[in-house]
DNA sequence: ATATCCTGTCATTAT
DNA sequence: ATATAATGACAGGAT
């Protein structure tokens, strides 16, 4: 009896459960309240068991885990009984508390699937769980199996007072009397209930449902974990971007304030610069093992990475490259440029002619065998990267800088050897060459080679054409400064410079100008490189959420065809029920005729199926109307 | 010849 | 107030 009683209560809160979940009602007050009762046959009305036997506990015994209260699993227990209060908002047909049960029981499942050995789903999302954790506790997890019962109960009555209050009354032995009046209104003949097809049918039900369930609760929990995974995918990737953005500004200011601060370290880091332009493009160069030494992994990662895959991160990182380096001190700093120079298989007069246009205009310097751009510092102290290129489309604007002027300077600008100001200059700072960009364009590594034939075709005239407009207008105003120096230079020594060298107004006017290009023109480059990294990590995002929405659809399809098989086997079993059903003069019901409802109160009773209500009601209203008109 | 891309420059705004 | 960064728009050269 007892076994029977168990398959019943169980199967019967499934049955519930279920048939709340495809929509059909199960008015289990109606059976309590006898309006039915020649139709009663199973009186699975809100008895002790229904409330008593959650699902959870079933599986946590059966499955011998329980819920640890901090489990981060617990979230979704939440997610799940907040969404069941928004289904209950809606007003839909209200779910028996079972269903409050059952999810929390998903929770033990999904404990059990996650809270073990992996946990790797969500492991920065728990914050905050513990009191969770402690109300899930008390709801079913740890509760002593002697006073199970009564506190579920109570757990119930807060949320539905008035249907508990009939759980709280109707006990075991109306489940028992229940039964009892099963086999009273069984077939007389056969005195014994058909214990052995239900209980297959229950049995059948109870596997289905809880493999189904189980299936859900997979979906359940991948879905919950994929919107977790999702939404720390989103902050991080939105993180990412922001990061990228403000740690290539902070870089530049910090190599702003660093170039006020240590003038003097900035010419390596001008080398370096150009090393990691070089190292970038060419994988994993050991002569950067040197400095990479003490990088973080992400920058050690980026620059081993493959050139060609961009990362959003490549502009700054190769800042925190080269910040990393400097810190390094001036220490070792030539070795390092020779180690660097040899193992990258550069040629030094070639990274001078690099340095320019922050690598984005490396076309403009080619590696010929004189420094084309270079000029002699009449500045005593101070010797910039003179090479400043990317005047490439300028070249018919050459020719509206006054060649007089040139004319008259061409003695102060003689071409010298760059590579000595370069590497053994140091006096200078030039935080710009900081600032610059990294080369990572795609574009940047076809248009050199091209360039740099056409280079060595005509190199005699590599002067006029690898100068730039504005250092041709330099040159044209007797300015004693290159280009890069003007920009580069502090704006405090660029206003000695104004200040100090008895400048005439169209000097310090075309001074001003070459300056607020010049950084301009890195400001363009900048800007260009965050659109595409910004373009970039957005096509990302379009994939990845492409990817998000075919995952989804393909669980709906599952859950749908999940939840047709469970309709399917409801209906079987209800008429499977109905047939052992008698109705008054003891005949059995037609299962064609009659359908098991669960009610809004949790009452589950046998109701005459519906007739097409249209063509009745409507012919019931005609038929009223013309008695009306009669009348 | 045309389209597209790249780059420098200007104007404007924000910091 | 000034310098500078950021960015849209435009122009011109290169491909």
């Amino acid at each position: 009896m007892q076994i029977a009683k168990k398959y019943f209560t169980e199967g019967l809160i499934q049955l519930t459960i279920l048939l709340s979940l495809i929509g059909v009602r199960v008015d289990i007050d109606s059976y309590l309240s006898g309006y039915y009762s020649p139709l009663i046959e199973i009186n699975l009305g809100p008895s002790s068991a229904y409330t008593q036997t959650p699902f959870h506990n079933l599986r946590d015994t059966l499955d011998g885990y329980s819920v640890h209260p901090k489990c981060p699993e617990l979230d979704y227990f939440f997610a799940s009984r907040r969404l069941l209060d928004e289904v209950r908002t809606l007003g839909s047909p209200r779910f028996p508390t079972q269903l409050n049960a059952w999810l929390v029981h998903q929770v033990s499942a999904t404990d059990k699937a996650d809270c073990g050995p992996s946990t790797s789903n969500n492991t920065d999302t728990n914050t905050g769980l513990e009191s969770p954790g402690d109300e899930a506790r008390v709801e079913g997890e740890h509760l002593p199996d002697s006073g199970r019962e009564e506190d579920e109960v109570k757990v119930k009555e807060e949320e539905e007072p008035a249907p508990l209050t009939q759980l709280a009354h109707s006990s075991t032995l109306e489940q028992e009397s229940m039964l009892e009046g099963i086999t009273a209104l069984s077939d007389p003949a056969s005195h014994h209930p058909p214990t052995i097809d239900i209980d297959q049918h229950w049995n059948s039900l109870l596997s289905l449902s809880v493999t189904d369930l189980d299936d859900l609760d997979t979906l359940v929990t991948e879905r919950l974990s994929d919107l977790d995974t999702d939404i720390t995918t989103a902050i991080s990737q939105d993180v990412s971007l922001h990061d990228a953005m403000v740690t290539s500004v902070g870089a530049f200011g910090a190599a702003s304030e660093r170039a006020e601060s240590r003038p003097v370290n900035q010419q390596q880091r001008a080398l370096f610069r150009l090393e990691s332009t070089g190292s970038s493009h060419s994988d994993a160069s050991p002569g950067m093992a040197l400095g990479l030494a003490a990088l973080p992994f992400a920058s050690v990662c980026n620059l081993t990475g493959n050139a060609s895959q961009h990362s959003a991160l490549g502009g700054c990182l190769d800042e925190a490259v080269f910040d990393q380096i400097n810190q390094l001190g001036l220490e070792g700093l030539d070795t390092m440029d020779t180690q660097l120079m040899g193992c990258l298989g550069i040629d030094p007069q070639v990274l001078e002619d690099l340095d320019s246009d922050s690598g984005l205009s490396l076309e403009s310097s080619s590696g010929g065998p004189v420094s084309p751009g270079s000029s002699e510092m009449s500045s005593s102290s101070s010797s910039y990267c003179e090479d400043e290129c990317g005047a490439t489309g300028y070249s018919s604007e050459v020719d509206s800088v006054p060649s007089k002027g040139i004319m008259d300077c061409t003695t102060t600008w003689s071409p010298i050897d760059l590579s000595e100001s370069v590497w053994h200059d140091h006096s200078y700072s030039s935080p710009a060459f900081f600032d610059q960009p990294s080369v990572t364009l795609p574009h940047k590594g076809i248009k050199e080679e091209p360039l740099s034939d056409d280079d060595d075709d005509d190199g005699s005239r590599l002067d006029d054409r690898e100068l730039s407009r504005d250092e041709l207008r330099a040159r044209a105003m007797c300015i004693p400064f290159s280009v890069l120096q003007i920009v580069n230079m502090p704006v405090e020594e660029f206003l000695e410079v104004l200040d100090g060298h008895g400048f005439s107004p169209d000097q310090v006017t075309l001074l001003r100008d070459i300056r607020r290009r010049g950084k301009n023109k890195l400001a363009a480059q900048n800007c260009r490189k965050r659109k595409l990294d910004a373009i970039t990590g957005l096509q990302e995002e379009v994939e990845r959420l492409h990817a998000q929405r075919d995952r989804l659809l393909r669980e709906k399809q599952l859950t749908a065809k999940t939840m047709g098989a469970v309709g399917q086997q409801i209906k079987q079993l209800t008429r499977d029920v109905l047939a052992r059903l008698r109705d008054d003069s003891g005949q059995p019901l037609n299962p064609e005729r009659f359908t098991l409802q669960c009610g809004a109160n949790g009452r589950v009773v046998v109701q005459p199926v519906r007739r097409p209500a249209v063509s009745t009601s409507t012919g019931n209203k005609t038929d009223k109307r013309k008695k009306e008109k009669k009348q």
